[in-house]
DNA sequence: ATTCAATCATTGACATTCTCAACGACCGAT
DNA sequence: ATCGGTCGTTGAGAATGTCAATGATTGAAT
């Protein structure tokens, strides 16, 4: 009469089929793979993103805290690493003196490049259950929910 | 020549295109409002998938950790705020003294209908960029990334 | 020209969350 | 009866998030 074990649960009924539940699951395991592939080059994955705004965008730090959805202050301290690190640089805003502008140095530039294979290599892993197309899709959708705050 | 005002660049070419970004962007904007939808309810996402395995499927302690992906030391705290609550009881497991199952109580049942309610209302507002074939879609693909660990 | 509210980066305090090691109670097997 | 392993609990320390206050600077109003 039922053969079923109920193995198709995986956490309990209503949060397996809660999208909020799932993006933060699907998240915080890619982040924890991001992480572990970053960290023999000396990064998180938050560190990444700022180093990657430097390298792609030289953004104001105020631009950098939202764009990322972080705090002015936080940006203070991951700048203050990578500029430790010297991948980062302060410039001053010619057009507002109140302004630092974050550029990546060129040794910066290179780990960026390094940093951003890892972080690919590390995707193929976590979403090898998804065949590319899938992929794709997934990347599309994720987009129009992240950014629906912008526009 | 050039409508085309770079509009299109979000936060930074890689990262608008990383699939982890993008993972965790929409991730936390789908808790935030989760958890405003539930703090007149007195909850937090945390504390709801406490309260909806408590209600689902009474599970022990350890195994509440281990389908939540939490560490046993923060179990302890959110049963205790919950049971503190009146929402959630600690029962003995009578096949294993040691362990503790966690039910939730007819009051714990009825918050939890209310709380669901609120999330799904939150989800509709946070989902409404996509269709409903859409985000059906997304959650098969989310269920697959984020359970690839388990089977 | 001066004043004044607003903005930027920074600091510091505080709460929340994560991670880990240790411990007593209990289990299963020897 | 003993012993290695597991469960819940406690506590400590790091990492992260949040928020208010401050000095320097801006743009606008007077």
């Amino acid at each position: 009469m039922a053969p079923d074990d109920d193995a198709s649960v995986r956490v309990s009924p209503t949060l397996d089929a809660d999208t909020s539940f799932l993006l933060a699951r699907a998240s915080a395991l890619s982040a924890a793979a991001g992480n572990t592939a970053l960290r023999e080059l000396g990064l998180k994955v938050r560190s990444y993103s700022v180093l990657a705004l430097a390298a792609e965008v030289g953004p104001s730090q105020r631009d950098l805290a939202e764009r990322l959805r972080l705090d002015p202050s936080q940006v203070v301290s991951l700048v203050d690493e990578l500029e430790a690190c010297g991948l980062v640089k302060r410039r001053l805003d010619p057009s507002d003196r109140r302004a630092r502008i974050v550029v990546a140095t060129t040794e910066g530039q290179g780990l960026f490049a390094r940093a951003r294979e890892a972080i690919a290599g590390a995707q193929r892993e976590t979403h090898a259950p998804l065949t590319g197309k899938e992929q794709l899709a997934l990347g599309d959708l994720l987009r129009r929910l992240a950014y629906a705050d912008l526009r």
